[in-house]
DNA sequence: TTGTATGCGTTATCAT
DNA sequence: ATGATAACGCATACAA
């Protein structure tokens, strides 16, 4: 019997059970001022429990505690894409809120497949934990839809929380950002500048809030009195890359006459960009360009990127709200979007 | 308007005792077919419980089984900042290279505070985790680093393994880049193409990679023949804002007279680029910026940044399997980072 | 106030 | 091969 712990500790976790023999007192005692909530324990006994916990390096075992309470101080997060500026944004926001709150956070990444969705969450549910947040962008009917549907009513019924972000598709409580309201004001203020001839990357990927950024843009520029006619929408690859190669596509002619691209993403914007200088296209001298969702990176990007911004944290904040609290009324928050006027748009004609 | 469980109060999960009912056979057996590795079930009942499993939506309670088994399938990461390029880059690897061997990930954030590690490691051992992987960057003789190392031995002595990344200055296992060979490369590099008067801006923090990059870059330096009076080594705040400030403080004649800028992080880098075209100089025709890390973000910067690429990847691999190796051997593996010329540099007088 | 006994969902050690 | 039964670490009715 070692009275000192300092030759060779056990290899095994430190127990209540150990701090309570170590203190001389029960189990449930240590148990109740380690972390229990009423404080009907002796003084002199609580410090002797405190004393021990500390002297044996004691922490609660989570996975035990949250058996025996039924309920975890873990939250999931499903994202789809970690390493995207606007997603680790959103990401870093949630951990954020989370934190303040004392949970846990646990990331499960879809690398924008729709699938694997369905994978994931059948998955994290097996963690128990708290409450689920799926921040992916919402498929438009994918093949596996109903089957998400019924998973997540599954764990909504034994007990647990489902938030939806940005995704209104799904019977559950949502926060989203106005995306239609965002675009649609940026589109009139756009063609308060003088833009007539734009074109609208939307996503080939069924997106349901990709969709609205489209709607809202075009319904903007048609308020405006700019013909309907004179707006093409197309739907490249829903990223970077995608909306690169679908600029390096374009014939001559039909670039020559375009006045701005305005594409539902900051991250498609960018692509654009790139592309259109490859063509030898000054910005925004020869073209406007446009984007949604001010992400961190256009703090270095020459010129300003005219763009839609969104209060993440607010939608972070309302997510992990609605992610812990107990209210039962289906509802949906949607957090104002309103658009940024830079340098990539200036006045023309 | 349904019989049916539309209304019902929260239910239980369903656990492996419903299925082994529900199947007609007993628990031991349900968790043989379900989870279990020896295949010694008779296929007539496999079969029963599959179904049953199926038919109830059973996804299998992972604390308990951790509980159960001594182990979980859980590995805690400690990051510094998420928002950050580099580092959500770091967490995607990190987490697809952990999903791909079927382990969860629990991300935790230091925001850049050197206390918060020590609280973060003492709440993640509570979860239980088969290891834990501290990615943020170490902090030179932190107040509280020997807690943090008694706290780590504590986790490792009792089964956990613990995996460094990017700090050498705790005796566990380490994966970091070769910080020191890449700048001093790249300050070679530099060299070759003409520049001689170079500003380094470290970081005002004391971090032990960065100070491997400073004197990798002045080793280089000074191993080209640049006379090291002619190169001033400053540490501004470790980040983008730290790096502009730093630079919008200079005097005109302290600006006109330096040929380069290198910035021991990308962040930084581009931070002094705002700042030195604040001060009217075009780069690179007025003056040259490098930076270190290779981010993603580098993409949409003109003029393309020169920079030390590092292999995220190969990182987090080898960080992943050490987490999940049981050898105790410990060692420190080296992933190289070498330069990358681009357009922020070109050769000059 | 404190201790005893039980249960949480699972795996593992046993007998059958 | 299969089924009782005992852990795992903790919280909590309940008894003292």
């Amino acid at each position: 019997m070692t009275g000192t712990p300092s030759e060779s500790p056990p290899r095994r976790p430190v127990t209540l059970d150990d701090v309570a023999r170590h203190a001389g007192v029960s189990q449930p005692t240590a148990s109740r001022v380690l972390n229990g909530s009423a404080r009907k324990v002796a003084e002199s006994y609580r410090e002797r429990v405190l004393q021990a916990a500390r002297e044996l390096g004691y922490t609660p075992n989570l996975p035990a505690q949250a058996m025996a309470r039924g309920t975890s101080r873990t939250i999931a997060l499903v994202i789809s894409l970690i390493s995207d500026p606007y997603f680790s944004a959103m990401a870093a926001e949630i951990m954020k809120q989370a934190e303040a709150l004392g949970l846990h956070v646990s990331i499960a990444v879809t690398e924008r497949q729709a699938d694997r969705e369905l994978d994931l969450v059948r998955e994290l549910r097996g963690q128990q934990p708290r409450a689920i947040i799926l921040a992916g962008t919402g498929y438009v009917d994918p093949p596996s839809e109903q089957q998400l549907i019924d998973e997540l009513n599954r764990y909504q019924e034994t007990g647990g929380r489902v938030v939806l972000i940005s995704r209104s598709d799904l019977p559950f409580e949502t926060v989203d950002f106005d995306n239609h309201e965002g675009s649609r004001q940026l589109a009139r203020e756009l063609a308060a500048l003088g833009y007539r001839r734009c074109l609208v990357l939307g996503s080939a990927t069924p997106l349901l809030s990709m969709g609205q950024r489209v709607d809202g843009f075009v319904t903007g520029l048609v308020e405006s009195g700019v013909a309907d006619a004179a707006t093409r929408v197309h739907r490249p690859g829903f990223s970077w890359a995608g909306a690169r190669e679908f600029v390096l596509g374009l014939s001559d002619d039909e670039l020559r006459d375009l006045q701005l691209v305005f594409a539902v993403t900051d991250d498609m914007a960018l692509g654009a960009l790139a592309g259109l200088r490859e063509r030898g296209l000054r910005i925004p001298e020869d073209i406007g360009v446009a984007g949604f969702d001010d992400i961190t990176t256009l703090r270095d990007v020459v010129p300003k990127l005219t763009t839609v911004h969104v209060a993440l944290n607010a939608v972070a904040q309302e997510a992990v709200y609605r992610a812990t609290t107990t209210d039962t009324v289906l509802t949906r928050r949607t957090v104002p979007a309103y658009p940024v006027l830079r340098a990539s748009t200036p006045p023309i004609g």
